[in-house]
DNA sequence: GAACTATACGGAGGCCCCCTCCGTTTCGCA
DNA sequence: TGCGAAACGGAGGGGGCCTCCGTATAGTTC
């Protein structure tokens, strides 16, 4: 998985081994400790669980969150990158099925998954573009993870050949923002912006 | 316009016609500098604006602005409106076009429209099927801005049967709220995504 | 035009959050 | 064991949210 091979991930180490230097056991334990804490405080409360209450439950003081997290932001994608690894590793579940129902399948979970992590995505998103290192990295992983299927349903036909898999994301995270829609109605519009990229002018 | 019917807008009553109007003059005065600063302000700044900023703007106390807005939402609700009736109205400028064309013409209106009042778009999606009359009436107008021009399209047979306005409008919501593309890309994703409206499946 | 009252004003204050700074504590190496 | 670098933690300044209530005033009545 290209995710592990950007940055090799030793389980008290994670994301910090982009960073070069090296750490003190208690700073790996605080680390892991507001990693734990800051996603239960985003699973229950959102993305706008507050700084404080996440080093209230890790149990450290708000400096030394600041000190791992320089941001809100550095936290959140920290947090974030289990989650895209194990979405794009899903990706290897569905290389069985056909080209299209492989795609499908793929993006579906995409969904599904960004549906269960919403207040996270949504930040994920807003952020796209933005100068950050590790979430330019994730986006990768996602792409290197879900570009071959759709490479795959192109070459079999069943895709058209002029769409972009980077626009393809793009229209299902947006499906994914959809607030007003049940898990239903999302999977319903799903379907129907992807079977755009099967439509063929009538003349072709 | 249906919106004027739901809410008819005195110049310098606006929103209040459907709650109990503001009776005194002054009352009067400082809800439409309320208004006036609030809009300003998150066209600047973004639905983030402090409302101790917006009242500051006004010239009023924080407890003014609270009394006429007794939420961040409620002052969201009422800047917007104007917003929603101004989309509304341009559906009438489209009537002479192909029923295809005036469909995705007045979608990209709708994209553009949101890409300008970005934050105030996504607060606005966020809330929805919340409990709120007024957005509630907006998303009334906006359906009977929008769906005769899908209603023509499919009757044309331009756009096929089983396709429902409340989806459309979701699809374009999301993809409205995309943030990592560029207005073009915003465009080649919309177009892909309406193309879907069009596939039929090969069999039928 | 004076008196009166319902209405509206405004900002202080309580609470929470963001983030920085710096004195104190701890780790881990020699 | 001793020591310096690394890490800790929380006080504090700045600011936002919202409530409450004493003050001001518009509009009415005589």
């Amino acid at each position: 998985m290209s995710l592990e091979i950007d940055f090799p991930m030793a389980s008290s180490a994670r994301v910090e081994s982009l960073s070069t230097r090296p750490r003190r056991a208690d700073a790996s334990r605080n680390y892991d400790k507001l990693i734990d804490a800051a996603l239960a405080a985003f699973t229950e409360a959102g993305a706008e669980a507050s700084l404080e209450s996440i080093a209230r439950r890790a149990g450290v003081g708000i400096g030394t969150l600041y000190r791992h997290f320089p941001s809100r932001q550095a936290l959140l994608e920290a947090v974030y990158i289990e989650e895209v690894e194990s979405l794009c590793k899903s990706a290897d579940d569905l290389t069985e099925l056909p080209p299209w129902d492989a795609l499908v399948g793929w993006l579906r979970r995409f969904v599904a998954y960004a549906a269960t992590k919403r207040a996270l995505a949504t930040e994920l998103m807003a952020s796209v573009g933005q100068d950050s290192e590790v979430f330019r990295k994730c986006h990768d992983a996602i792409w290197h993870a879900g570009e071959p299927l759709l490479a795959r349903a192109r070459e079999s036909g069943a895709v058209r050949p002029d769409v972009d898999f980077t626009d393809v994301v793009r229209m299902v995270s947006g499906i994914t923002m959809i607030r007003t829609a049940s898990p239903e109605d999302i999977d319903r519009i799903l379907i129907l912006a992807l079977d755009g990229l099967r439509y063929r002018p009538p003349g072709e």
